[in-house]
DNA sequence: ATAACCATACTACCATACCAGTTAAGCGAG
DNA sequence: CTCGCTTAACTGGTATGGTAGTATGGTTAT
């Protein structure tokens, strides 16, 4: 979060990326204030376009700004985490499944790219890095069916799984099965064959499930205190069997 | 929009709302510049809030901001209707398939009532009524799985096709097919017929495909001069056999 | 000791002022 | 008449000021 802002360009935006960093990374915690004046202050510039960054902030879910009081990262809803999770898979699915009929192979070819920059990361143990391969990947792949202009969608709705992505970063499902996930996907796409590479891309997206009820019991203070909807519970019990209950 | 603007509540949510129906009901066509200026004078207001109605109403995709010159509504853009269909039908068939695992019998019964007020609207002739009930249902259905936070998100993409809804009102789809489908929908998800209840939904979503064509053909002036991406194509030819492509 | 009150210091929101960049019209030179 | 420059009138982006509402801490009355 040091980085400073450009002056040259849109300052706004640049504050909601930085802002949005910071608090999926955990840099900012849930319950902590954040204030247009001081934020305004350590960046240099005023408050006006730091206010249009909490005001997207907020659509996307990580703080509530509660008027003539204040504006709050919020914390991490269990609800709010599965529900974006289940919008995400019901789209990249749709996608894995339509790039099987529509995606060229050079498309193929920069997703292959992207893995063995994956691989990398992981070699070198830079999960950072491998995090942004990843993100790069997914967006590559709605590119590939021409969604480009539905990625900012899907961004939005990641902000809530990426923040426990973060969390969950020192003792994550391993680098390397993420990478297999998505080399499977990769080649079921080549084989066009549709229905496995729907089932691919699920699997792939429901790994968060299983780690999920395990950050929030270590985890109780980061945590809203709520319940999986039911589709969540159906989702996991029908990919891992279970540990996604509560108790 | 001739509504006044509640000076009590908040502005800017208010100044979207109002400026996002002019659009999507083509009262503001597509070219039309929009003033931060004029708007604000007309509504009585400063400024700030319709700046921030027009950087949400750029996000929905429905005006573009050109800093230093102008913001513009767009011109409907085959890409972004299709994308925005794809996104919606992705998410609307998980959806009820969802619902067949989880929906309350409640919830079947709200869904039904809203088919009946449907109905009444269809009897009456009263379109705009019918399309407020068609987006009750929707949300509905959504609520059903415990997805409410999730249909802001559906409403966003949601913009992109009204407007083409709005523009085939004359002579769209007949009210009593559309309503036929919501019946149709909501029997299987009554039968928990997961595979049944999404191909209902699908379907549903895809008629606006079947006259998306034609109408761009009939008003090449609102269109943008593109065409619908491979994806849109499978899914028009799948479900109806032809007249989507552009000859 | 406790409870009610009030002054103070915040907050977000809206309004207003200022700035830099774009556009286009008007004027002057060729 | 045509081309090129200047300039004035816009634009959106940012900065700053004003306002109403909320939390808080200290003081006073009970």
């Amino acid at each position: 979060m040091r980085n400073e802002v450009d002056p040259a360009a849109a300052i706004a935006p640049q504050i909601y990326r930085l802002l949005r960093q910071a608090i999926v990374t955990l840099e900012y915690l849930p319950g902590q204030r954040l204030s247009e004046q001081e934020i305004g202050a350590r960046f240099g510039v005023s408050r006006q376009p730091v206010r249009e960054a909490f005001i997207k902030l907020s659509e996307a879910g990580l703080v509530r700004i509660l008027p003539q009081r204040g504006t709050f990262v919020v914390r991490i809803s269990l609800k709010d985490v599965a529900n974006a999770r289940f919008v995400r898979e019901a789209v990249e699915v749709a996608v894995a499944t339509a790039a099987c009929a529509v995606a060229p192979p050079e498309a193929l070819d920069r997703l292959g790219d992207l893995i063995a920059l994956q691989k990398e990361a992981a070699a070198s143990d830079d999960q950072r890095l491998f995090l942004r391969y990843d993100e790069a990947f997914h967006r590559t792949l709605a590119e590939a069916v021409e969604c480009a202009s539905a990625w900012p969608f899907i961004e939005d709705v990641k902000a809530q799984m990426d923040r426990v992505r973060y969390l969950s970063l020192p003792a994550a499902s391993p680098m390397s099965l993420l990478i297999d996930q998505h080399a499977e996907i990769v080649k079921a796409i080549a084989a066009r064959d549709a229905e496995r590479a729907g089932d691919a891309m699920r699997l792939h997206l429901r790994e968060i499930l299983n780690s999920l009820p395990r950050l929030a019991r270590a985890h109780p203070e980061l945590f809203e205190d709520d319940e999986m909807p039911a589709h969540a519970r159906e989702a996991a019990s029908a990919t891992f069997g279970r540990d996604v209950a509560p108790a």
